[in-house]
DNA sequence: GTATAATATAATGTATAAGTTAATGTATTG
DNA sequence: CAATACATTAACTTATACATTATATTATAC
């Protein structure tokens, strides 16, 4: 309690404003394409404009806002091509650390670690539990990431990741039920564990593309042209 | 002319920081590792310290720089592991890029332009201009993101070509003539005709991958671990 | 009624003062 | 000589005043 106090006491103003206006982007709190001007933000957030432009200009470089002068910041809205887009790159990148990852082999905690993210999954489907079973997901991806050991590509898929947040959570409901999901996730481990780059990539891939084409087809069909 | 000075005039103190700043970065006038004070850089870019607070967060966000507070701004320095990290992710972008171009086809007038740099790269290399090389090489790779169609993407390897070009220009001069580049992008332009994908990415992933082992080899090499 | 010019308003850019805090220098102690 | 405590200095954060400029509103001319 003591270190959370210290340790929130530590961090700047802008700091704060950045992850509090983050968080509100990410969560749908901030309706896409309406404008907020700067004292309106400062206001909500409760600083003043310095540390809050200080915050606008890093969430206009991650791609999540954009500022137009005089008219004040929008939560970018994603179209299906823009949804194409990003899973294109996030599809690409993933794609990579599953090659890296293949060749150079896992270690059996490693490999674990990922067999753990899918018993979870299943746990969660079990219980209706589309939250937890996104979490779960998440995991799985992350842990590829990670276990990739290339810091810069895994910081750039989880700004895309980032970006495409919002639609990805906004239709979760909206999808079938993500059964296959874990029979892929299965099939890369195994493809992994084989040391066998080219299938588990090849998994993995179709495993991307199917999923960023039905969230880019979920869009299409309710006309979501503003998330 | 009056359109450069009003031009000029438009662009606020904060872009024109952000420019300077970012041209000095590039062109090897900041010295890696060196930490400059903001008051330093303002006195040095002519502005204060608001603007060049919001030209040094860019510059941070963009993996140019770092700030370490109370110590000032450093020009990142890129060893040979950071090199090996930013061409895996280049490559395996390019070639997603490629990947598109070569299913989807180009136009007539797309190849011309793409097979023109090709033409321009040789004149450069019989004029032992490698300066003109660079830029003809670095057209023929954008011209593939261009025509790629993926805006973010493209920005995301442009991205990476920043953070890279201070060690890409530093060992221009100490690489072997690229006499090797232009055939292979000559290939990979003949399997876009034809729309051969798995042909040109492999091409174009194996040109990327010899490049980046060349760079990194020279890094490792002349023990350039602060470039 | 429409187009244009003038004016008012509001949003943002920028400079800088005041406050906060971290780094450095110095003195003291064991 | 090393460790620690304290004082000083310097760097940065933040708020806000002022300047600039883009937009909105109003007035005027045809």
């Amino acid at each position: 309690m003591e270190t959370t106090i210290r340790k929130e006491k530590s961090v700047s103003l802008s700091q704060r404003a950045y992850e509090e206006l983050r968080t509100k982007i990410l969560n749908n709190d901030l309706r896409p394409g309406r404008f907020f001007l700067e004292k309106e933000l400062a206001t909500l957030l409760g600083v003043s404009r310095t540390p809050l432009k200080e915050a606008l200009v890093k969430l206009e470089n991650e791609g999540l806002i954009k500022v137009q002068p005089r008219h004040g910041m929008q939560v970018i809205p994603l179209s299906a091509d823009d949804m194409a887009e990003i899973y294109q790159i996030i599809t690409s990148l993933e794609c990579e650390a599953v090659s890296t990852i293949a060749r150079r082999g896992l270690s059996n905690r490693e490999i674990s670690q990922l067999e753990e993210t899918g018993i979870s999954m299943a746990e969660a489907l079990e219980q209706d539990d589309l939250q937890s079973w996104a979490r779960a997901d998440e995991d799985f991806h992350r842990l590829l990431l990670d276990f990739c050991g290339n810091t810069r590509l895994k910081q750039t898929v989880l700004n895309y990741w980032d970006i495409s947040h919002r639609a990805r959570m906004f239709t979760l409901n909206l999808r079938d039920k993500p059964v296959n999901s874990t029979k892929d996730h299965q099939q890369v481990i195994e493809a992994i564990k084989a040391k066998n780059a080219e299938k588990a990539v090849s998994i993995h891939r179709q495993h991307r593309v199917n999923g960023g084409a039905v969230l880019v087809n979920i869009i299409k069909q309710y006309r979501l042209d503003h998330l």
